[in-house]
DNA sequence: GCATTTTAGTATCTATACTTACCAATTTTG
DNA sequence: CAAAATTGGTAAGTATAGATACTAAAATGC
C-alpha cells in the first residue's frame, strides 16, 4: 500500500487544489478574501450578530483560528466586532456596509468558481462525489471523529 | 447556494476530519509524525537519496514548505540530508537507522487508519470516493489548476 | 567561453489550523 | 449564596501551505 494512494492524502492534495482554483479565480476578478474569510462572511451574512465562537462551529474551525481570521476581516473594515451587553464575554460580530457590499459581489465568483475545482468530473460524477463527501464529513461529526 | 454546500467548503472539512483522525491514532500508537512528514519518509522509503525537490514534487508540497518538513525530520534524527556532490545546489536525503524502523512500525497504522477517515461510508462508498476523488485530482493535475 | 536562464534551497511573510494554557465572565452545584 | 465547572476569547507555540525574493550552482544559448 502506497502512500500515494491512501485516503489522507488524496484529500489532502484535493484540498491544495481547491484552494488553488479558488486563490486564481478570486485574484483574477480582484478580490483579496481567503476561503476561511468568505466562509466567516456567510455565516455572518445569513446570521448577523453572531459570536465568534458560533462563527467558529458555522464554518468548522476552532475559537483560535476563528479569533485571527475575525481579526484580518476587522482590520480589511469588513467585520466590526463589539463586546455582547449581555454576555460579556462573547463579542457580537456584524458585517460592515462595505462587508456587505463585497460579499454580495464576492458571492457569484465563488458560486461559479466551485465547478472547476472538481473540472475534471462529469456533472453526475461531480453531485456523486459530494453527495459521498457530504455523508463522510457528516458521519465524522455524528461519530467520534471531531470531538470538540 | 449556501456557502456550507459548496464544494471548496466540503472539502475544507473532509481535509481537517481527515488530519483529526490520523492525529488522534498515531497520537494513540505513540508516534509523533505529522501527514506530510509521514508522506516524505514513505516517499524516501520507496527511493532512498532523494533531493528535496523531487521530494516536494512527489509529496505535493512547494520547495519552502518541504525544506521545513525535512528541517523536523533532520531535528528528530529520522533523516539525514548531505550535498549532492555531483550537483552542489542539491541535498541527498536519506532516512537514517532510526527513521527506517520508525517508518516500518509506522506504516500499518497509517494504512489502518485510512478506513476510519471514510467511517460513514460503506466499502463500496469508499472505492466508489477515492476514485472520484484520485481523478479530480489527476485532472486538475494535467489541466491547468495546480501549475508549478 | 561567457552571458542568460533555469534550478535547488533558504528566508521571510501571511494565512489557516490545532494544542495548551490562561483570564474573565457566566452557569451549575452543593 | 459560595465553590466548582463551563464557556468565550486571547496568547504562545508548532506545522502545513503558498508567494516572493534571494543566493548559489548548473545548464543553455549564442
Amino acid at each position: 500500500m502506497n502512500a500515494k494512494n491512501m485516503a489522507g492524502h488524496v484529500i489532502r492534495q484535493l484540498h491544495q487544489m481547491s484552494t488553488q482554483v479558488y486563490a486564481s479565480h478570486m485574484q483574477a476578478a480582484g478580490f483579496d478574501l481567503t476561503p476561511v474569510q468568505f466562509a466567516a462572511m456567510d455565516a455572518l451574512s445569513a446570521q448577523p450578530g453572531l459570536d465568534q465562537a458560533t462563527i467558529a462551529a458555522s464554518i468548522a474551525c476552532d475559537r483560535a483560528t476563528t479569533g485571527g481570521v475575525i481579526d484580518r476581516l476587522e482590520q480589511k473594515g469588513l467585520v466590526a466586532r463589539v463586546v455582547n451587553e449581555k454576555d460579556r464575554r462573547a463579542r457580537v460580530v456584524t458585517l460592515t456596509d462595505q462587508g456587505r457590499d463585497l460579499f454580495q459581489q464576492a458571492l457569484p465568483i465563488v458560486a461559479g468558481l466551485q465547478v472547476d475545482i472538481l473540472q475534471a468530473l462529469s456533472p453526475d460524477e461531480r453531485s456523486d462525489f459530494l453527495r459521498l463527501a457530504k455523508k463522510a464529513v457528516q458521519g465524522a461529526q455524528d461519530g467520534d471523529a471531531l470531538r470538540t
